[in-house]
DNA sequence: TAATCTTTGCAATCGAGTTGCAGTAAAAGG
DNA sequence: CCTTTTACTGCAACTCGATTGCAAAGATTA
C-alpha cells in the first residue's frame, strides 16, 4: 500500500494538511465515500474545503467519483496505475440494504458493442442488489 | 406502439388529465426527459403533479429512472413487456456534447459474475461519450 | 346525495452541491 | 531574510433539483 504522500506526488498534487487527511480517509474505508461521510468523519475540516479537495483529486486522477442513485456522489481511490480510462472500468455495487458502495475490481466488464459512430469515454456501471453481507 | 391508454390499463394505473400528458411526451420523446424537461414541455402542468406522477409510474414499472450524472434524474418509458428486473437491464448512452441520453436495448448486456453470495436486482449502466450525431 | 378516497396545484422546505470573499499559508523572486 | 505572488482554507451565502404539507377539486363508493 502506498502512503498518502507517495500517492499525491505521483500524481502531481500538492500535499497540503486538509489533503492528507481526506486521502487517509479514503485510503481506510472498504465502501466509497460521500461529501457528507467525510465531513463526518473529519470534524474539525470545512465542508467546502473537502469539496475543492475532492475536485483537486478527481481532476488529477488520484480518486473517482460514483453515482449511484443514492442521490450523493461517492468517492473511492483509484487503484494504483489507474487513468480513468476505458480501459480503467469497473463496475461498482450498491447494496440496496446496507446503502455501502464497492469497486468490483476484479469483475471484468465485457467490451460494449455501441452503436455505429458513438464514442465511449467513461462510464458509470451501477450494480444494486445485496452484498454477501446482507443477503443471509 | 400502444396508446397512453392501453399502456396505463395494463400497467394497473388510473388513468387521469396529468398521467395522459405525461405519458404522451415521454412517449413521444426519443431521450430520456428530466422532470424540468416535461414541465417545459408541459406549461400549464405542475412540477409536482409531474414528480408524483413520474414516481407513480415508477413504482408501476411505467418508466424507469436513469441517474447519467448530468444532475438530474432522466425518465424513460419501459420497453414493452419489460418488468424492471434484471433481465431487461439495458445500458444507457448519456451524450456529453449534446447532453441527450438513450436506452441502448439493442446492445446486450453480458451477465455479471458478481462476487460469492452477491445479489443483483438491479442496475443503473450509463456509458458517457459522443453520440452518432456529435461524433462528427 | 352524502361520505370517502384520490389527484392536483400552490407554496414552502430540504439538502447536496457550489461559489464569493477575506484571511492564512506556502512558494517564488530579489 | 523580506517582499511579492500564488495557492489553500474556512465561513457564509446561495443555487437548484427534489420533495412535502395542505387545501381545493375531482372521482369513486355507499
Amino acid at each position: 500500500m502506498q502512503t498518502e504522500e507517495e500517492i499525491l506526488k505521483i500524481k502531481k498534487v500538492k500535499n497540503t494538511a486538509v489533503r492528507t487527511v481526506v486521502l487517509r480517509h479514503l485510503l481506510s474505508q472498504e465502501k466509497a465515500q460521500s461529501l457528507k461521510d467525510i465531513e463526518n468523519a473529519l470534524a474539525y475540516t470545512d465542508r467546502s474545503s473537502i469539496f475543492r479537495t475532492l475536485k483537486t483529486f478527481e481532476e488529477n486522477k488520484v480518486i473517482h467519483s460514483i453515482e449511484d442513485g443514492s442521490g450523493m456522489t461517492k468517492y473511492a481511490v483509484c487503484a494504483k496505475g489507474c487513468n480513468c480510462d476505458p480501459k480503467d472500468l469497473h463496475y461498482h455495487f450498491y447494496c440496496t440494504n446496507c446503502d455501502k458502495t464497492f469497486c468490483l475490481f476484479d469483475v471484468p466488464i465485457p467490451k460494449i458493442q455501441l452503436p455505429e459512430n458513438f464514442k465511449l469515454k467513461q462510464a458509470n456501471m451501477v450494480v444494486k442488489g445485496l452484498c454477501d453481507n446482507c443477503n443471509k
